[in-house]
DNA sequence: GTCCCGATTCCCT
DNA sequence: GGGAATCGGGACC
């Protein structure tokens, strides 16, 4: 891992997802492989207080993960070939990360992404992310502190945005109108942007 | 750029 | 058996 970059502490994750997801912004997730991207996009889901949330009804053997120990990955499958990554806030809650910007290994991605076009196409959506990454199954319950199996969030020293854009959750159903969805500003690599807005007509 | 739609597997009801 | 924390391609503007 590259000097100065460092791990979090594990008391970060032991906070609402709320709280957790606009500090995940600009954290780093790495691989032992020498991926790395820089965290843009993230969603919070609040476990049985969220109808949203895959854990609203409670533990399942699919959402077991965001049960155990907050500072893990909980890893879903989903719409029968996509998968999602979370930091796991314990109870039931986690943090959905949904889009980053590649810093380093991106050969490793975009071998990984075929479908991409261009840089921003790599991991601009959760689904994306967690191709580009590699994660899938097998990663479910990894460390993000240990970094046991050599997945890990860690901080380069940035800090989170003064003035994150905030809105509602994307494809949902349910609480949309929770506004738990957080990206850095004017960024490019965030999954979906918000509509520009159009500068004053002067006539 | 926007909108629309089909893909494809798993888990839970 | 329904629906899903999505993506990419194609039509159209």
């Amino acid at each position: 891992m590259p000097d100065g970059w460092t791990p979090l502490p594990k008391g970060f994750y032991h906070r609402h997802p709320t709280l957790v997801a606009p500090d995940l912004l600009n954290k780093i997730l790495v691989r032992d492989d020498g991926r790395a991207a820089r965290i843009v996009e993230v969603e919070a889901y609040a476990g049985q207080e969220d109808p949203a949330a895959h854990s609203f009804r409670g533990q399942t053997l699919r959402n077991a993960t965001m049960f155990g120990p907050p500072g893990h990955l909980y890893v879903y499958f989903t719409y029968g070939m996509h998968w999602g990554s979370n930091a796991v806030c314990g109870n039931g809650m986690g943090v959905l990360l949904r889009a980053a910007e590649p810093l380093k290994g991106v050969d490793l991605m975009r071998a990984c992404r075929v479908a991409a076009k261009r840089d921003r196409d790599l991991a601009s959506g959760p689904g994306k992310l967690s191709q580009a990454f590699g994660i899938t199954r097998e990663l479910d319950g990894a460390d993000l502190v240990l970094a046991d199996r050599g997945v890990a969030i860690v901080s380069d020293g940035t800090r989170p945005p003064r003035k994150p854009v905030v809105g509602p959750r994307i494809g949902i159903s349910k609480a949309m109108d929770f506004p738990w969805r957080w990206h850095v500003p004017d960024h490019e690599h965030v999954s979906v942007r918000a509509p520009r807005t159009l500068p004053p007509r002067t006539r």
